[in-house]
DNA sequence: TTATTTTTCGACTTCTGATTCGAAATATAA
DNA sequence: TTATATTTCGAATCAGAAGTCGAAAAATAA
């Protein structure tokens, strides 16, 4: 039996070997990245990973589980309100970048990490592509709410998902040179792309 | 001593190779392509393929180099005219969302491989990136020459193009579902983004 | 303090997949 | 046709990295 004590300290080593895959998934990506690489970064010997982690991918798979429940987490409680959805939808965006702006490291690793993974890896209906797509869900829920009550210009909602989507990516972690986006230029940002999107 | 048309024939089957590796790169990603595989794939012995080429990295950098050479040999004459830069800037778009349309899965190697590649692999100034920046370069003067002649609305043109890079990403590429995106709805979703968007 | 449980890790095993070898097959030249 | 050059490939080689094992160290309980 153990304390309740030593269960978080259990779970804070647990942290720090997922702080240091972290590191290491983010240079090396999924496959270049190695347990012993691993192991150095959090400070343990190899084997003990697997006292923690079944494999390299689990370990992979609960930074992703992690991050997207808190994702999720945060922007829940700003769309509860679904009379302003224009309002809810800004307010999401905009803690998501909050969000991003704190830790990009992690949060470069959640929206990338699934182009580096196996398709393998996407089967079972993994926790952390539930949290997404709650949460693509909801987004494009309030884009189809705020058309029908006129706060958007009228399209294909699926299509304008995409696009933000892109476009948030892109503002965020794509390109030349690494300029910082302050909150209020993505914010500015945004909003004007959307409300004044040509109304074709 | 070879003549012209065994040196036709050997170009035609490193295409032949190039074009099976595009098939498992596509799949699998740089990592868990196997030589075997893309030997099977391109119908070869596995030893075959490193009589044409170095390594399964040369096979790789020789996929996007020649790749990203077409981009810019596509692009090259439409970007002549420096009297309308929004022209010229909207034609280019217009041509690669062509090419990506009529190649889906080529493009998308070319523009996602990067994310796939290990640090290392971009290291010695590749030839790929040279016309990825060039591209880049004629991109970016356009957009501020169109904004000096006030076709376009004045922003920080480094910002205008990762969006738009990310926008670009997001409505050939990403997401949900697999909605195809015809050439004119691209262009104009382009068009209207860029010359509506907000003058801030 | 001694026994028991939890945690740690170096050394080994095992497997996978890139790269190489050397011998055949095929095509070209004499 | 015979000699030479080019092309092909199955069968090794070899390295790197995931995962295992069993013994020690450290913590906790008795």
């Amino acid at each position: 039996m153990i304390s309740e004590r030593q269960a978080k300290e259990r779970e804070h080593r647990k942290d720090q070997i997922l702080k240091g895959a972290l590191t290491v998934f983010k240079n090396k990506g999924l496959e270049k990245a190695t347990m012993d690489e691993i192991a150095k970064q959090a400070d343990f010997g190899k084997a003990t990973l697997y006292y923690y982690f079944s494999s390299k991918e689990e370990i992979f798979i609960e930074l992703l589980d992690r991050g997207w429940k808190m994702i999720w987490e945060s922007i829940e409680p700003a769309i509860q309100d679904h009379d302003q959805p224009k309002e809810s939808f800004l307010e999401a965006l905009h803690i998501i970048g909050s969000l991003v702006t704190e830790n990009k490291t992690l949060f470069e690793f959640l929206f990338t990490a699934p182009q580096m993974m196996p398709g393998a890896l996407t089967e079972g209906k993994p926790i952390w592509k539930n949290y997404q797509n709650k949460m693509y869900g909801v987004f494009q829920g309030l884009l189809e709410e705020g058309m029908a009550k006129g706060e958007f210009p009228v399209m294909q909602s699926d299509i304008m998902m995409r696009a933000i989507g892109g476009l948030f990516h892109g503002l965020f972690f794509l390109g030349h040179g690494n300029k910082k986006m302050s909150r209020d230029m993505m914010e500015e940002f945004i909003t004007s792309f959307i409300s004044n999107y040509g109304d074709t």
